[in-house]
DNA sequence: ACGGAAATGTAGCCGATGCTATATTTCAAA
DNA sequence: TTTGAAATATAGCATCGGCTACATTTCCGT
């Protein structure tokens, strides 16, 4: 089980334990201002804005957890917003929502292929779309289209 | 989009949105410690014992971060330690990191055979499998029986 | 036009999870 | 048996992401 058997003399780039729990944490860090960015999208299309109030009900947090988050967003240029007002996307937040939402439900699509009944497959993938990286959604990708 | 489409008269138990991200928060709230308790049998198996320096070092943090969660992981009835000696499971311990490493190695299978590259499945599976409920794990092990 | 309810903002608390710096203990080599 | 290096523990700091309580602003109905 120990990652150095048989390991080879030569320079071959070893990916250790190490490696993907640190891969792990990295995208943990990153993962709410995902589902604030993919829901605050979801929000602007049905109202035309995102209210800081149906952020916060549709995550099922408190408004000042939802609002503390807001200003993170912001901080971080993914959002703008003026107070007692609406919250909207930067470019870059527009981007980052897209591809989640890309993501998002190709993993639905992918569970559901796989036999998931469609309840536990929508339940499932609000966790695992996080973690699935370019070279896996290519996978699904491929996968979904080569069958049938 | 909203979820109160077609709303129903009767008392037909609907899944929102907020629960979907509350589940995924509980989630993550005890990702940490199946990834401690995996990593602790792991070492257990290999060395008889599992010292904080290893576990640290396997985990890709510093040894006090990994005395610190030892210490929340006793608090909890998952492990058992004496001060500068090993750390060892309980029974709680032992059985979270069975159904753990069950599920790490299901999802690394199901991702393979779907066609994603073994490397990138063991990357991706790290983060995914604290995500996979019991029903998509049932969906995962009829598919990989029913297939070839 | 205004008064009150709803929405939003802010202050402050908490635990989790990371870090660095320092203290203490263990253990093996000389 | 001593002693120094490695392992472990602890102290203290920071950020995140939850919460409650309270303050402020907006806006709708009368
Ligand atoms: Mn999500
Ligand atoms: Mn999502
Ligand atoms: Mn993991
Ligand atoms: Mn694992």
């Amino acid at each position: 089980m120990s990652s150095d058997d048989l390991a080879p003399e030569d320079a071959v780039t070893e990916t250790t334990d190490a490696d993907r729990f640190t891969n792990a944490r990295a995208i943990r860090s990153t993962a709410l201002f995902e589902d604030y960015t993919e829901l605050i999208a979801d929000l602007t299309e049905e109202f035309g804005e995102a209210r800081i109030t149906d952020i916060a009900r549709r995550l099922g947090v408190t408004h000042p957890t939802a609002n503390k988050a807001v200003l993170r967003l912001k901080r971080e240029g993914l959002a703008i917003s003026r107070p007692y007002r609406g919250v909207f996307l930067t470019e870059a937040g527009v981007a980052m929502a897209k591809a989640v939402k890309a993501r998002h439900r190709l993993v639905v699509r992918l569970l559901i292929a796989v036999g998931v009944p469609p309840e536990a497959a929508e339940m499932d993938a609000e966790g695992i779309e996080h973690y699935v990286s370019e070279t896996t959604l290519k996978a699904f990708e491929a996968y979904l289209d080569g069958r049938d």
